[in-house]
RNA sequence: GCGGGUGUGGCGGAAUUGGUAGACGCGCUGGACUCAAAAUCCAGUUCUGGCGACAGAGUGUCGGUUCGAGUCCGACCACCCGCACCA
């Protein structure tokens, strides 16, 4: 028995579209319909990783057959190739970040040409290129000139001993990960994008993502979280001299305000650190705090503590009363003002606040039906709808009209007003990194601030730089950021401050209309392919990421670059890769690749020793539970990793990797061969005209033909390829047991079989190209399938003629009942009641009820 | 902590969106072919009881709505993702 020989197979076929020029798009209209699918570009670490395989299969899998349903499709593929690990890399190996990047691109553009995808290489780009960071340049000074980015100071992880900033991936447990140091907080100017001024916009746009997961775009509205409530304005006692002595509080909630019972304060208010010059222990409690670090997480799931200071707020509405001000670690400076006044009984948080620091629970609103006499909060506060009550003028509103009543009131004495707060901040995009886009700015002693004239663009970063030591490479160079000012000619300095990697991602969509133009985009090129038709990624970039490119699209906009609102029409997020774990008997994480079966099935290492089968997770280097492409399509070819990712799992889902997985995989591609290869001697020549007389048996294959053209057509549509996958291996099923009914077949059989291994490979073709490429030549295909029709269903092939229905007693299954299509009620009825097993149910007399639902079911209640 | 999600046989999953739970694949069991193995082919495979026809149970847990619930509602449990300097 011969073999499908995937190796000569993949290299041939590649070679084969690559010189036929397929997956080359135009730049503009070419009078087909337009389809733009894009998968995040990845980072080139040095190989590709499952998630990639996954992700790029998917993308390939629509634009192979978006292009046969007579789409022009543009699918480019580039690298996001600026970011912290080649600066690691450099640290650890001594390579230059650039070269390191570069090796690694030429690597990974070797190993995705050999998963056989349908991309126009042409269009490649990287962001570390000049020729690509230019324009990005070239933007910044756009944005800076419509106001769009602005500096301000800000708080970043800063590490005393390596004396660099950290990320917050890069602070471990208050520490940071190379010193150990405790990390401190420290105030940097930095550039900051006005991301806020588009939040509204950003906010109701998502309304016209339809085809957005739901999730996305509730994640992005929480995340840009627009909420109404009210400015309040306490005035203090005690503040240090000098300090303004009202203190401005942001609530959602100013019906609660007279169940207040503190007021408290970010640790990185201004009114903190005016208290720390007087006060050691104010210092020590912020210093405290900062050693947390800068991430929400971190601050969020700290225990809350605060401290008390000797400044009083005075309650806006209450003459007498008092609330004493603490310093509050949960409090946020990002958000609001900085500063919160707790109402204990009716937030969770400052309930818990005040029962760890003994202050007052005066529940201000009753839930409907609670006795006031007898209501009290225990452990729980109630943050549900009811009445005011213990409030003054509020009494007796629901929290609706109290919240309007108390802004109304809260303005009239000018302790206040209604406002509308977002939880999204400022996009913060300085980093103090070397391998970055350098931020185009220049800094004069005299003049502040100045662009970097056009003319001079770009700033290339210099090749000549120092990583082993501490600090920014950038700044520490010796002449880089020397420079003359541009407007006075005094002698200057350059920003140093390199772009967040985001800055990149945020508009490489859009270079790839016209990927080598002078200019950022060709008109033309941008408005005819913008926005992205489908865009495919993980779900871990669901806000920023995608929230980032929104905005910059926005922004592009009103800056005459682009014509499209949204880059993103059609989004779709992928699941990870999960792999079982395994750990050797000292609790060493041991790699699948070492895994090995003794005699008795059970696993063991390498020599021997047994192995502790840990549960299925996401892949990662941590665990030692990955798998490498590169050796699945070395040991079994493209098409059939391409194929197991598209099996079993739906796309969205998490899906386990697993060797019997691939396996399995491996062998479907041989039986599609062997289907193919073993009928092709008997088969009409391609294009003959249908026999008149189909037999039964042929007639019912062509039905599963005609069905399975529908239910795969559907399902990609849908991206629902593991039941694309499932129909297939279904129509295979049907072909053989067709070929092994029929021993002399008639001319009928034949045509039908035709027909039927020929819908296979075109349905094949967009998940295992190259296999689909050779089945296609197999049956007398003279042009390549990629540049093939997608097959049509005949309706009336698809629709049964007959229909099983079945049939419930009082819910529960008693039989079936096989009927013509659409029969009428009654004739469904009489059959369900002269089944044996409904009739010996009805013995004792007649059903209550009968239930027909046409065509599928008959239920009989007694 | 806050926000978002997932949960169905031994395993990955399917279920026309309220209508035959377990399609399809993996694994396993038995058989054919073979000196033998691999490959391939055939049959079986949710669980419990029964030789059997069959009966009962069953979609994370508990409760509800309905002629009928994996699907809808309420409460809970477990796991996963994101949290603004990883990309």
């Amino acid at each position: 028995m011969s073999r499908y020989n995937f190796k000569e197979n993949e290299a041939k076929w590649q070679a084969a579209w690559e010189q036929a020029a397929c997956f080359n798009a135009p730049n503009t209209d070419d009078g087909r319909p337009k389809y733009y699918v894009l998968e995040m570009f990845p980072y080139p670490s040095g190989r590709i990783h499952m998630g990639h395989v996954r992700n790029y299969t998917i993308g390939d899998v629509i634009a192979r057959y978006k292009a046969a349903r007579g789409f022009s499709v543009l699918h480019p593929m580039g690298w996001d190739a600026f970011g912290l690990p080649a600066e690691n890399a450099a640290k650890l190996k001594g390579v230059h970040p650039r070269t390191w990047t570069l090796e690694n691109i030429a690597a990974m553009r070797a190993q995705l040409k050999g998963m056989g995808l349908a991309i126009d290489w042409q269009r490649e780009i990287a962001t570390c290129h000049p020729d690509y960071y230019r324009h990005e340049q070239k933007m910044f000074l756009d944005f800076l000139a419509a106001g769009l980015v602005y500096r301000k100071e800000s708080w970043v992880n800063w590490d005393p001993v390596d004396q660099t900033v950290l990320a917050n991936e890069q602070v471990i447990e208050g520490r940071g990960w190379r010193s150990g140091a405790p990390v401190e907080q420290r105030k940097l100017a930095q550039w900051f994008c006005r991301i806020t001024d588009f939040a509204d916009e950003l906010l109701d746009g998502l309304d016209s993502l339809s085809r957005w997961p739901e999730k996305v775009r509730v994640m992005q509205a929480k995340w840009i979280g627009r909420s109404a409530g009210a400015r309040v304005f306490f005035s203090l006692r005690g503040q240090p001299r000098g300090v303004a002595d009202r203190l401005e509080v942001f609530t959602t909630r100013p019906d609660t305000l007279f169940g207040a019972s503190f007021c408290a304060i970010s640790p990185n208010h201004p009114l903190a650190a005016a208290l720390a010059k007087e006060d050691a222990a104010v210092a020590d409690f912020i210093a405290a705090c900062a050693r947390l670090g800068t991430s929400q997480e971190a601050i969020e799931t700290a225990e809350k503590q605060g401290l008390r200071t000797a400044m009083r707020a005075r309650h806006p509405f209450v003459e007498d009363m008092d609330l004493p001000v603490y310093i509050a670690n949960f409090v946020l400076m990002d958000y609001g003002t900085g500063a919160i006044f707790g109402c204990p009984a009716h937030d969770q948080r400052d309930l818990d606040f005040a029962r760890k620091y003994d202050l007052p629970v005066r529940p201000v609103v009753l839930p409907p039906d609670a006795d006031p006499k007898t209501f009290a909060i225990a452990d729980e506060a109630y943050v549900g709808e009811g009445t005011a009550y213990n409030s003054a003028f509020l009494d007796r509103l629901s929290v609706e009209d109290a919240k309007a009543a108390a802004i109304a009131r809260l303005q009239e004495l000018g302790h206040g007003e209604g406002a509308t707060q977002y939880r999204l901040r400022d996009w913060g995009v300085s980093r103090q990194r070397y391998w970055g886009c350098p931020i185009p700015a220049i800094h004069c002693g005299d003049c502040g601030i100045v662009p970097v004239p056009e003319s001079d663009l770009p700033v290339e970063l210099p090749d000549d730089v120092d990583l082993s030591g501490p600090g920014n490479p950038l700044a520490r160079h010796p002449t880089w950021s020397l420079v003359d000012c541009p407007r006075c000619g005094a002698a200057a300095r350059r920003e140093t401050d390199t772009f967040d990697t985001f800055f990149e991602s945020s508009w490489y969509f859009a270079r790839f209309c016209s990927p080598r133009a002078a200019i950022a985009f060709e008109r033309a090129a941008v408005d005819h392919w913008l926005p992205v038709d489908q865009y495919i990624g993980g779900i871990e970039h669901a806000v920023l990421h995608l929230l980032y490119a929104r905005f910059f699209t926005k922004a592009l906009k009103q800056c005459g670059y682009l014509s499209a609102n949204e880059p993103f029409a059609g989004l779709f997020t992928q699941g990870m890769i999960c792999h079982e774990t395994y750990c050797d008997p000292d609790g060493v994480w041991l790699s699948p690749d070492d895994i090995r079966q003794d005699p008795g099935g059970e696993p063991v290492t390498a020599d021997g020793r047994p192995v502790r089968v840990g549960r299925s997770e996401k892949m990662s280097k941590s665990k030692n539970n990955t798998v490498d492409p590169a050796r699945i399509i070395e040991t079994y070819g493209a098409d059939t990793a391409r194929w197991f990712m598209l099996s079993d799992s739906p796309p969205e889902r998490d899906m386990e990797w697993t060797a019997a997985g691939i396996e399995g995989a491996f062998r479907f591609m041989q039986r599609l061969w062997r289907l193919v290869t073993e009928a092709a001697a008997d088969l009409p020549a391609p294009g003959s005209p249908i026999p008149g007389d189909i037999a039964a048996e042929a007639l019912s294959l062509r039905r599963a033909t005609h069905k399975t053209i529908a239910a795969v057509t559907e399902d990609i549509e849908a991206f629902r390829f593991n039941r694309a996958v499932a129909r297939i291996h279904e129509l295979a099923n049907a072909l053989s047991e067709f070929r092994t009914g029929s021993t002399s077949m008639t001319a009928g059989d034949r045509w039908v079989l035709r027909e039927s291994l020929e819908t296979l490979a075109r349905l094949c073709g967009p998940m295992v190209p190259h296999l689909a490429e050779e089945l296609w030549r197999c049956l007398g295909g003279t042009r390549l399938l990629a540049g093939e029709a997608w097959p049509q269903a005949d309706a009336a092939l698809t629709v049964d003629t007959a229909i099983t229905v079945a049939v419930q007693v009082n819910g529960k299954l008693r039989g079936t009942v096989d009927l013509p299509r659409n029969s009428p009620d009654d004739t469904a009825r009489e059959a369900a009641l002269a089944l044996p097993a409904v009739a010996r149910l009805l013995a004792d007399g007649p059903p209550r009820k009968v239930i027909v639902v046409q065509n599928r079911i008959v239920n009989v209640v007694i």
